[in-house]
DNA sequence: ACATTCATGTTATCGTATTACATTCATGGT
DNA sequence: ACCATGAATGTAATACGATAACATGAATGT
């Protein structure tokens, strides 16, 4: 159950839209579009890693922290700070931006989580740990985000930055489009 | 001249903390940092670009339209929406957000100008009117961006996303790091 | 001259992100 | 045990980014 952009003089509608967009339908509804796989087992998976790396004193994962992060893992699409926001207030933590943001500030900066630029929006890292190039590809319909690597791309494109003396230290690498789903149900 | 980042905690300060930024330091010291070249005559070519176009009716260049992309090629780092409202707004313009995002709408959807996702902000097109990918190395610390191509990199990513069935309509390919006067600087 | 369309303008509002500062809480040193 | 310290959490206030909705004006074709 998918639903038509209702801004059709944009050919992507920004965040803020989709927000919007997102209360009225897709949510829920959305299916683990790429990368089929056991979702469940997947999220015990990085739930588990942060707990190892919790325990060993690598990292700090407080009640906000860990909660947070198994509130992004539990969703296929990229979760606003605002959202999430919501949802930690419901659940008795604190109420202003601030909570959200600084847990997503530590969340993305241990790896555990990224940030997606386009969307202004944050997804659970599906290789928690693992120093990577993610990129990202959205669809534009359902909202889903899978996370692929960089990094054969990201050589290419870091030979043409050496060449240029730019010395790269993070990488935007975003693609937008339909997922397999989504491109099968509206374009036949 | 360059300026240290004043907020060490986060890896890379967003939008909002570089405008202001921005505003006590960097912006007119910036130097053309790579791709060194003759600045106005580059200007020009871009304008004359949008001129000749407009003669032939492609397209309608209105007077904010024209003064607007006249304004982003004469930077060399990104503007934010509301740094060029600002700009319109002394020349007698309208004062309010939609007129400062409509023209950005125009220019970015005829390839006159490219919308920056990392920094919420924008930059003239330097290929006008050549279809292509672009690809944009940003400068943490001076704010420049470069423009160059994304071609052979999208073409290894593209790879990647037809394996996954996932149809690419839109590539966003942005890296942050030091341009080569600011990666001098900055760590010997 | 008139209708249609595109462009410009305004007000109001929403969504995203940060600053600044107060409070609590774990931790290690004495 | 005690307290000093720094990290983590909390709030209020505000800045920055973007859109919706609607009114007015200029250009175009017939």
């Amino acid at each position: 159950m998918r639903t038509q952009s209702k801004f059709p003089r944009r050919a992507l509608p920004r965040a803020g839209l989709w927000a919007k967009h997102r209360k009225m339908s897709a949510q829920e509804h959305a299916i683990p579009a790429m990368q089929p796989h056991d979702h469940r087992a997947y999220a015990r998976h990085v739930l588990s890693e942060a707990d190892r790396l919790s325990a060993d004193g690598t990292v700090r994962f407080t009640p906000v922290r860990r909660r947070t992060l198994e509130i992004l893992v539990e969703n296929y699409t990229a979760l606003g700070a605002y959202e999430i926001l919501k949802r930690l207030k419901a659940e008795g933590f604190g109420s202003q931006p601030p909570v959200a943001y600084r847990v997503l500030d530590f969340l993305t900066n241990h790896g555990f989580a990224h940030r997606i630029e386009r969307l202004n929006a944050f997804v659970a890292c599906t290789h928690p740990c693992e120093g990577h190039d993610p990129a990202f590809m959205i669809c534009r319909i359902c909202r889903t985000v899978t996370e692929t690597s960089a990094g054969p791309a990201l050589t290419v494109l870091g030979r043409s930055a050496r060449g240029l003396g730019f010395r790269i230290e993070r990488t935007v690498m975003e693609v937008v489009g339909l997922c397999p789903d989504c491109s099968k149900s509206n374009s036949p």
